[in-house]
DNA sequence: ATTTTATGTGATAACGTTACCATGTGAGTG
DNA sequence: CACTCACATGGTAACGTTATCACATAAAAT
């Protein structure tokens, strides 16, 4: 009970037998246990991140951000990637409850199955924060970037340029009421009096909400530019799309922006070397996980018990070449 | 006892209590304590892996190669990125530790630092195996991919084209011996009877060994166009470099490949969607990841115990449009 | 002188599992 | 009938910590 003293540094040990101490586990390379730790206190310091994937700077920036945080009051992170794969999002979300973190990050894309482990978690007594995904539950605090006010933004923008034929790409028309920059293209479109035809519109084709890769933003770009009635101006769903939407359209021979102006969102850093440089919208990223860092260790150290909190945060469009702005 | 028996279905159980134990188990959502198991048999069934990053393409398809063997195998997997921060990398590695993993794949560039704690932890009975990183431990398995021939068969490529001015972007001189592409690009010089010129190759400017973005192959593309003595050709350290080098030669009004050829390094996914589309060196991520994870598993489980394995995968040069071949 | 207070040390139990051993049953064997 | 053997069940201790309590000493306050 000394030695637990001496090395913790709390409670009472005269200034010798805590040298003797630490020097003796200095001497002996020692380490705590922490697994013994975390099984006496019921608390093992430790916090998941559950990301989309990991080939991304979006989950780079935001873990930089969430780390930031976490580190500095103490708590270590362990990350994994869903790889936007329901079964694989429930089997690391069950790892990390059965390693009992303290708390959950969770950045993915909201499903049905994965609410419901979420809420479970919660049940339990992990405190959850969601990044950019809703989850109805009074405990469970959110930060988000405003993907809806963001994409809006982005149209008006390429309505101001002139556009009036404006497509959308990575959304279908059915399933895409929940992906928040949809929502943005469409209410913007409807805003200004224009009526976004469906043939400007495409996306996954069956149930599944993927539709975020180079390869994607290809296949859709063929796909918009194939019938008779165009678009003159497109909003991707991300920069991934964007730039295969960009590759696509240069392979079919239009020039971009002068055929066809190509917006992105995100703004990974490679969307500034593209030819032409891809006009987009930034979110910020670090700071969303830095807030949702800052919340769960409120929750965690019980700095805060109250009902749910949301915290929404501006997009910034970020004005460059592909779009045909003479900035 | 018998309860623990009945759940993990190992020792002699009668049906009958056996399927009392797991209805109740059920009913009231029973978790096993993972903590408790892990700090009785002395393993936690969960092995560290740390990356370099994250925002990388590499790190993602090297992930699911690990896991793909991991998860299979019984072990859960914790991902850190080190953010090419010594500091950060040490103390992910403490945390490993102090979490007492049973094993750690290493995906991070060695630094000094860096290698005494692996082989503290080596010391300590926890199993690594690193990946492209050389570690000088007897017990250390290592799989990597070819990086030298890669870089030695895309220089080929070059020259065979004709070019003979053929540089180096992402390595400086003094301290690029570590970088066995650097290696690669020396040698197949020589061995084609070319001497590098120092103005042919750029890199970082300090003692950092960080030269791996966007910006520093635009930085460095920059500094490779001013002067008389010019390359006709660049291999770049990796893609991100080379598509910055695109860029800025794009920005300074230099055709690629027609004023310079451009070649990159690990095929990620978004190079064949530049403009143009980025010959590179492809290399076995996934490969090397499951390899990685098989000799992790047969450490742990005590199948092999014999002294280090060393595996060399081949690369594959992807011959697109940036350097001018013509298919 | 007595009581309080601050300081220092250690015994004990508990966190939730499982390894190991002890015991018990009933069937089959010599 | 005694004996082995497969099957079944449970008691006990241990993994490495720390919360709590108990106690001891010395200094300070009454």
């Amino acid at each position: 009970m000394t030695v637990s003293r001496a090395l913790n540094r709390n409670g009472y040990v005269s200034a010798d037998v805590r040298d003797r101490v630490l020097a003796s586990a200095s001497r002996l390379n020692y380490r705590p246990n922490v697994l013994a730790r975390s099984l006496r206190q019921q608390s093992t310091k430790a916090v998941g991140v559950l990301l989309p994937d990991i080939a991304n700077p979006f989950s780079s920036e935001l873990v930089q951000g969430i780390e930031s945080v976490l580190l500095d009051n103490g708590y270590d992170c362990f990350l994994t990637a869903s790889l936007r794969n329901v079964e694989r999002e429930k089997s690391a979300l069950t790892a990390f409850l059965d390693h009992r973190v303290d708390g959950i990050l969770v950045a993915t894309r909201e499903t049905r199955a994965g609410n419901e482990a979420l809420v479970e978690a919660v049940n339990r007594g992990t405190q959850v924060v969601t990044i950019g995904r809703l989850l109805n539950h009074d405990r469970v605090d959110h930060v988000t970037a405003d993907h809806w006010r963001g994409a809006f933004d982005a149209v008006a923008h390429l309505i101001a340029l002139g556009h009036k034929k404006i497509g959308f790409l990575g959304a279908s028309i059915v399933n895409g009421s929940s992906l928040r920059r949809f929502a943005g293209y469409i209410d913007a479109m409807h805003e200004h009096g224009l009526e976004p035809k469906p043939a400007w519109i495409v996306g996954p084709k069956g149930e599944s909400p993927k539709y975020s890769t180079q390869e994607d933003g290809h296949e859709g770009m063929v796909r918009l530019l194939t019938p008779r009635s165009r678009p003159t101006a497109v909003l991707c769903r991300n920069d991934f799309t964007a730039i295969g939407a960009i590759c696509a359209a240069s392979d079919m021979g239009r020039s971009v922006p002068g055929d066809i102006a190509i917006a992105g969102f995100d703004n990974i850093p490679i969307s500034a070397y593209m030819q032409p440089p891809l006009t987009t919208v930034e979110q910020p990223t670090a700071e969303q996980g830095r807030i949702a860092g800052q919340m769960l260790v409120e929750r965690l150290t019980h700095q805060y018990e109250g009902s749910r909190r949301d915290q929404v945060l501006p997009c910034k469009l970020i004005v460059r070449k592909s779009c045909g702005a003479n900035s």
